[in-house]
RNA sequence: GCCGCGGUGGUGAAAUGGUAUACACGGGGGCCUUAAGAGCCCCUGUUCUAAAAGGACGUGGGGGUUCGAGUCCCCCCCGCGGCACCA
């Protein structure tokens, strides 16, 4: 018997046969995995249904990226291990090609966005496929194809008679260069996400999505799901909630009141001025005092600047006073761009004892500064005091703690009602329509006769009567008494899908600031935008925008199990049984966006009835970000690692398992070429180990059964924890063992295949048939261990004298007897010290586990 | 500023409170070979000693809990990510 490790380069060249060519294995076997549907659970009948959903791609032209390399093979990792534990995994795949960056793709090699995309969608598929992963290539869906969005336009319609779609005037932001507006969370530093352009402000009439409705929920059902802790703290930043009152002061000598919204009213005592955003309405009745309009103009233009954290305050007394409820003060109201029109009411009352942006403030113009709260560290001569303290100089209130009494102080304002317990919260409404071309047209007609008469849907018959949103009250009231009068003339077009018609003059136009309509490319087709009103049938207008590339990605992986094209998927039996997915794996750059529009429209499904459960991920992993040369991979940089030149060279196997090794699958890890040879050299050793090697069917010997187990319990908690990479070390450590041995037992090598299997599929499925098995490695029963065996040899035994734990100690000799174990415990260093000179009375072990003694006094 | 995550060899990184550095990369030496490549074997935290044997020191810094701390607690320092004139 000749060892492995002996194998001379001439016995390797001898046989094509004993050498590692993963070229020509890897398509074999996709091909055979394939026509064996060995991934396509049948959706309508799985026992143990395991839904591995990991975020679809946008098809980027240029193609693959090692990025979703990375990704989609943590996902595949986990998918594989589930089926051979004996999950009826479905893992899907499929597209988000609508949208800006795609389009812009298309516009930058001029050609058009729809032919483009059935080329980038062919390489693309291509070259997943090359990876191996366990996909049902029976359920791919693509965003910008007519079977999906129609049910994009469904959604829009259901969030459109349920209130949650309206149509607003807003100042929003606008991409010059893109061409269209953009969500607040689509504005970095006041530049384009996409392209990185300074990013306007316009006032434009746009769709909204009431996403501020849901914030309450939002926040409270992140709770109850299992995500990572980054990902849930990024969102509840986003939602931003926050709690206190709102107080309301009457403007003196006037019939108005101004509001304000405060987190701390135990300081209502400490308020010397208010402040309001220049954009306030009452603002207008102070324009003709002096320098309020020029200081009002100049804000406007302070507002497009970007930097706006550490920059000088600024602001004009608006020659008003208020009169402050809680003593009758008179306090001067200022204007100041430091204060948003958009949080909150708008207005502050200032407080520049104890709030640092108050008080810079009161310094520059010279307003007084009072301190109600006091604390040794307290000095207001130099700075705010924003701790906690005794309350001072406020009436009443002396002597309670600031801000720890703050509910007392509610209590005592809203008694005498003064103020009203109040929550604000960051989040704003989802702004919904893009002037572009490449998305899902917004299903809806505006019909100008009706209009002028105050119709639309919402005084039709099954407005009225409208079944939506039973459940929630908030937004019956909504419904009713606004919604007919804010939206008249607008009607959905049920007829769907709203097809994007192929037009050559895709190109954004913008929108012009004169009007404050918006112009989409589709707004030069007469052909497109006549149509009849759904109601009264006289000529309208259909909507030129299209919705947001987010709405196709919020509600993808409810398309994945529908089994036909005219359904959705989540009114059939087959939805019930898979939904919610039972894992989701992405990237944390999505922590706010993706996810959380996604949270949403599945709340609103679960308010329509549409589905029984309220949260659509469960279980959230995020993976981490491949960087290469410490930095993060872009096109600007020239960095980006194409993996296709890899996979050529080492195939899939060895590159996926590269990547897995480099670090936790939660941190990501740095790219070296270098480190992929090392794994390739790992490849080729398991082959000749396996190939070339005599394996004798005997019973594996009992130190080489406890090494064994030792590896298949280590692989299995990794791979289940995610962490990848250790699990490929103890493979390879086991794989150490097994070449130092003379011979390997059949049950070794399956079991030494098994555990590489979900990383390196192709190669573990060709030597399994190798040595003989029938069906797919794949689909083979993950090997079990014995924990009896894993505990041998270097267990380390926790000593607990009278139920506190008092030492550990290592037991060599896995089947030493209780009185053994009590021997060595009065030996070990450790443990000596608290048994000496007593007696134990009673020992309670359990190999591997806590010993307890109980000690005679 | 607030929140979250991290700091361990030359490098990527391992360690339910129990022999710190598993596994791999890189480096050094050797075998094989006409040669190159591939493969195989040995060494590889720092330091003391000519070397070995052996010892000392070592997980960002300082304290603490513990028989025992990379790990738990407190206070700092540094790096990364998110949010940020949010009242």
């Amino acid at each position: 018997m000749k060892k492995a490790s002996a194998l001379s380069a001439k016995d390797q060249v001898q046989g094509e046969d004993t050498k590692y060519f993963p070229q020509r294995i890897e398509q074999k076997w996709q091909e055979i995995w394939l026509k064996e549907k060995i991934y396509q659970p049948d959706l309508h009948s799985a026992k143990r249904p395991y839904y591995n959903l990991h975020m679809f791609p946008y098809p980027s032209a240029e193609g693959l990226h090692v990025g979703n390399v990375y990704a989609f093979t943590g996902a595949d990792i986990h998918g594989r291990f589930k089926r051979m534990q004996g999950f009826d995994v479905f893992q899907p795949f499929g597209l988000d090609g609508f949208g800006i960056h795609s389009e812009n793709y298309a516009l930058k090699i001029g050609s058009h966005p729809m032919e483009q995309a059935k080329k980038s969608e062919k390489r693309f598929y291509d070259q997943v496929k090359s990876l191996g992963s366990g996909y049902d290539w029976s359920h791919i869906l693509e965003t910008y194809d007519t079977d999906y969005y129609r049910w994009t336009q469904w959604i829009f319609i259901e969030l459109f008679k349920s209130g949650l779609a309206y149509r607003e005037s807003v100042g929003v932001n606008f991409c010059p260069s893109c061409m269209t507006v953009l969500a607040d969370e689509q504005v970095i530093d006041g530049q384009c996400e996409r392209c990185g352009a300074e990013v306007e402000k316009k006032e434009l009439k746009q769709w909204m999505f009431r996403i501020t409705e849901y914030a309450e929920q939002l926040l409270e059902g992140l709770d109850k799901i299992d995500w990572t802790e980054k990902v849930k703290t990024a969102q509840r930043n986003w939602i931003g909630k926050s709690q206190g009152a709102k107080i309301t002061f009457r403007v003196a000598d006037t019939d108005n009141d101004l509001s304000v919204f405060t987190t701390r009213p135990d300081t209502l005592f400490g308020a010397t001025f208010m402040v309001v955003s220049p954009e306030h309405p009452l603002v207008k009745e102070w324009m003709s005092n002096p320098g309020v309009s020029d200081y009002v103009a100049k804000a406007k233009i302070r507002a497009l600047e970007k930097d706006l954290s550490d920059r000088e305050k600024s602001g004009v007394f608006s020659g008003a006073y208020v009169i402050n409820p809680i003593n009758n003060q008179q306090m001067p109201v200022w204007i100041a761009d430091y204060v948003l029109m958009s949080y909150g009411t708008g207005a502050i009352m200032a407080v520049p004892g104890h709030d640092q942006r108050d008080y810079e403030f009161a310094r520059k113009y010279e307003l007084p500064i009072i301190q109600v709260i006091q604390h040794e560290s307290a000095n207001i001569t130099k700075e705010a005091y924003t701790g906690e303290g005794k309350l001072i100089n406020s009436g009443e209130w002396n002597g309670l703690l600031a801000p720890k009494d703050k509910d007392k102080i509610i209590a005592y304002l809203q008694e005498r009602g003064l103020a009203t317990e109040s929550t604000n919260y960051h989040l704003r409404d989802w702004l919904i329509s893009r002037q572009r071309y490449w998305g899902p047209p917004i299903p809806m007609i505006y019909c100008e006769h009706c209009a002028k008469e105050g119709r639309s849907w919402f005084t039709s018959k099954e407005g009225v009567s409208s079944k939506y949103l039973v459940n929630r009250e908030s937004l019956q009231a909504v419904q009713h008494q606004t919604l007919s009068t804010q939206m008249p003339g607008w009607y959905p077009d049920e007829n769907l899908p709203i097809e994007l018609p192929y037009i050559e003059d895709y190109k954004p136009i913008g929108a012009s600031s004169e009007n404050s309509e918006a112009t989409s490319p589709l707004g030069r087709h007469p052909e497109f935008y006549t149509v009849n009103c759904p109601s009264c049938g006289k000529e309208a207008k259909r909507e030129t925008d299209v919705s947001d590339t987010f709405l196709d990605s919020a509600w993808y992986f409810y398309r994945y199990t529908s089994t036909s094209d005219n359904d959705h998927a989540w009114d059939e039996g087959v939805g019930k049984l898979w939904l919610p997915p039972t894992i989701y794996t992405g990237g944390a750059e999505h922590s706010v966006l993706h996810l959380l529009y996604a949270r949403f429209l599945t709340k609103v499904s679960h308010d329509l009835g549409l589905v029984d459960f309220d949260e659509p991920f469960p279980r959230f992993f995020a993976h981490g970000l491949i960087i290469k040369d410490g930095a993060k991979m872009s096109k600007s940089k020239g960095n980006v690692v194409v993996p296709d030149e890899y996979i050529k060279k080492f195939g899939a196997d060895t590159l996926r398992t590269y990547l897995m090794f480099l670090g936790p699958f939660n941190m990501g890890g740095d790219f070296r070429d270098s480190g992929i040879e090392g794994m390739f050299r790992f490849m080729k050793r398991i082959w000749v180990l396996l190939s070339s090697q005599t394996i004798i069917s005997k019973e594996v010997d009992s130190s080489a059964k406890s090494e064994m187990h030792k590896a298949i319990k280590g692989v299995t908690e990794d791979i289940e924890g995610f962490h990848y990479n250790t699990a490929i070390a103890k493979i390879m450590t086991y794989y150490n063992f097994l070449s130092e041995q003379k011979e390997i037992s059949l049950t070794e090598a399956k079991v030494l295949l098994q555990l590489l299997a979900p990383f390196a599929p192709h190669i573990t499925e060709e030597l399994w048939h190798r040595l003989g098995e029938q069906g797919s490695i794949h689909t083979s029963v993950w090997p079990a261990f014995d924990q009896k065996f894993i505990e041998s040899g270097d267990t380390v035994i926790a000593v607990q004298i009278n139920g506190k734990l008092r030492g550990t100690f290592v037991l060599n000799d896995p089947q030493a007897s209780q009185e053994e174990v009590e021997r060595i415990a009065h030996e070990d260093f450790s443990v000596q010290k608290h048994l000496e000179g007593k007696t134990i009375k009673k020992a309670i072990y359990v190999p591997g586990k806590i010993l307890n003694f109980v000690v005679a006094v």
